[in-house]
DNA sequence: GCCAACGTTGGC
DNA sequence: GCCAACGTTGGC
């Protein structure tokens, strides 16, 4: 099993409407990167630390998990959405997207600020000067660091 | 709102 | 294949 951190900002996803959809198919992604990772390497058990970016502030808010492997996302299909994309057909698509199923909020959330101190956390990708990506590895020993930091009653990622 | 960093596009 | 121009991301 592999760790992830997904990116959104809170204005158009946030873990909030993830709780309420319970799932949702995490489409939209137009980076080759972040798609390789979705195709390639994402897989329906992995653990999900959920990002708010260009939020006030940033900050890791919880935990989610990958339910689907990746399936071609429709949207790069249809004319109508802000996401399609010309070059992306049914019988060649060019964009996937997995699916993403909540799990909960952190009792304390995880600014970027505060990350940016801990020793423990050095090499996390999130830190990385410039570092854009939406979709990232993370470590184990970070992602335990985050979820222990964030404090949850129940971890299925913690046994 | 600014702007650094990065990714993509397209002319040549 | 190079690279300038442009667009986007996202912290601050």
């Amino acid at each position: 099993m592999r760790y992830w951190l997904m990116k959104s900002e809170p204005s158009s996803y946030s873990l909030d409407k993830l709780k309420k959809d319970k799932k949702t198919m995490w489409d939209g992604v137009r980076n080759y990167q972040a798609r390789n990772y979705m195709i390639k390497d994402m897989k329906k058990g992995d653990g999900v630390l959920f990002y708010h970016s260009n939020a006030k502030p940033s900050a890791v808010v919880g935990l989610a998990k990958i339910s689907k492997n990746a399936v071609p996302d429709i949207t790069s299909f249809d004319k109508k959405s802000v996401y399609y994309d010309p070059k992306s057909t049914p019988e060649n698509p060019r964009w996937h997207c997995v699916e993403v199923e909540y799990i909960a909020h952190f009792n304390k959330y995880l600014p970027l600020a505060e990350l940016k101190l801990l020793k423990s956390l050095d090499g996390l990708a999130l830190l990385k000067k410039g570092m854009r990506l939406s979709i990232q590895p993370v470590l184990k020993k970070h992602f335990r660091v985050l979820c222990k930091k964030g404090v949850l009653d129940k971890n299925p990622f913690l046994k």
